[in-house]
DNA sequence: CCCACCCTGTAACGTATATTTCAGTTCGGC
DNA sequence: GCCGAACTGAAATATACGTTACAGGGTGGG
């Protein structure tokens, strides 16, 4: 019956210092002293940094309505998460007032934190993979970020050859996998609410071989069982939907690193710009 | 030991996770993905949130070089408690040579950019065309923007009725201008080497008496002449070609406009939501 | 001065958790 | 296509922890 309400422990801590017995009233102290981390210790080392014994910290929490040590511990985490989750931007209904402010910042701390969390490792293993001519490429998205596929497959065709972006109805995808093998690489984009057609296809194209490069939001699409790379953007935004900025970021990001690294790439860009001049 | 290097948990993740087997890197996904808190879970329960077993999460943490999970632990809360301390001290990030940094800088310029430059009024106007449910709305984009219109108009079909996007050669283009008249709005993206086909198309619309709101870059298409509201974005990026992420904010805050203002699209999502429980 | 009560820590207990072992399975290489 | 190595989770084990019972000690009242 504790379950997050806006009250936090500290105060309830504050409020109930006069019921506590003076050592209970000790660890209290340390715990507003040390908040939150302290409570995160095992209920002795808290005890010791108190000058307490650990039942005594015990006693203190079950008094202030903690069913165990572990509830009291999640009520602490709850709160961290929560705090930690709005960082500056939302202040809820209107800091800015500006629409297009409030939702330009949302966009950048999701750029932000996108680069941040995504692994270097998995973004050049990806980079690589999709760099590499000969294997055939495809791209597909789920029902909103498709259209992110597809403007990555529309960069990437002047940059490479093979480059396919699966479109039409789920039932048509299927008949894309009878081609493609281990050679094959597959670039996936799937976020919240994520779509069961596309874990059917990623699945099976798995299993035939193929690799499996993923672009998903933080809680990862079931693709990712299945998924050679897996590249996390952050989403939420002031809005109905979440926001493909950073899912945009990386496809990107990762074009321009294809174009920067391949050879293939480049040759194909100067040959390009020799048939626009007429030659 | 601790606090004289700046290496967070994180970073040593992504350094060392190409040493992490499939599932491993699984799990230490969904610690970036949910860090820190992630961690600080019993193992078992970490493996579930993660779809692994628990062991799979110990190896993890002691490929990472941390000699127990609690060892581990006690990292995470001593960054979380040193983090606390500071409020924000990251002004920005340095001019590191890491090539998605400074995409995403780039990017993050390119939003701010934009919010700042556009004239509200044009934006509120832009919103409040694309609400009125009575006018038909079209949308339409060059080479490569093409994508943003096509994932704007997925959005807005869910919002209101006769959305569409406008696809095809161009040749095609022009049958839908035998419909088009003096209640129709159509959204047009466009940016640098602008399209011919687009300016002519948007020309004979304007003509007819449609509502053009065009979205291009700071050096405005040709299509601003005939254009009724013009929202600059900002694209230049470290790469072969600019960044689209200016267009596609736009395009994201004009829907969580309409969404937000129209009572259509509000009934319209209440009604989804219901039909998506079944009823 | 003694008694009764309330704190408080020590020590024992049971449980939940980390850790290890091991066998099944998969995957890549020859 | 077969073999070997590596990966993974189920189950067993060890350990650390929360929890509880209990006895010592301090304190105020009779």
């Amino acid at each position: 019956m504790n379950s997050g309400n806006g009250a936090s422990i500290a105060e309830q801590i504050r409020r109930d210092l006069g019921r506590l017995t003076p050592n209970e009233r000790r660890a209290a102290h340390r715990l507003l002293a040390g908040y939150p981390m302290a409570g995160l210790d095992t209920a002795a080392r808290f005890g010791e940094a108190a000058g307490v014994s650990a039942p005594t910290v015990l006693r203190m929490i079950a008094k202030l309505g903690f069913s165990s040590y572990g509830a009291f511990q999640d009520g602490l985490k709850q709160e961290l998460a929560a705090q930690r989750a709005t960082p500056l931007t939302k202040g809820g209904t209107s800091p800015s007032g500006d629409p297009l402010d409030a939702f330009a910042l949302a966009a950048i701390a999701n750029l932000r934190a996108t680069a941040e969390n995504v692994p270097r490792e998995e973004f050049d293993a990806a980079v690589r993979l999709i760099a590499d001519p000969r294997r055939p490429l495809h791209l597909l998205g789920g029902r909103f970020t498709d259209a992110i596929a597809a403007y990555m497959a529309t960069h990437l065709r002047v940059l490479r050859p093979h480059v396919q972006h699966i479109e039409g109805q789920p039932a048509a995808w299927f008949d894309r996998l009878l081609d493609i093998g281990k050679q094959d690489v597959i670039v996936l984009f799937d976020i919240r609410r994520y779509s069961d057609d596309l874990v059917v296809f990623a699945e099976r194209a798995a299993r035939q071989g193929a690799r499996i490069i993923l672009i998903t939001d933080p809680w990862l699409s079931p693709i990712s069982k299945v998924a050679r790379h897996v590249l996390p953007a952050h989403v939420p935004a002031p809005s109905v939907w979440d926001s493909s900025a950073g899912l945009l970021l990386l496809a990107e990001a990762l074009t321009a690193g294809v174009a920067e690294q391949s050879s293939v790439a480049r040759d194909r860009l100067e040959a390009l710009e020799r048939l626009r001049r007429g030659e």
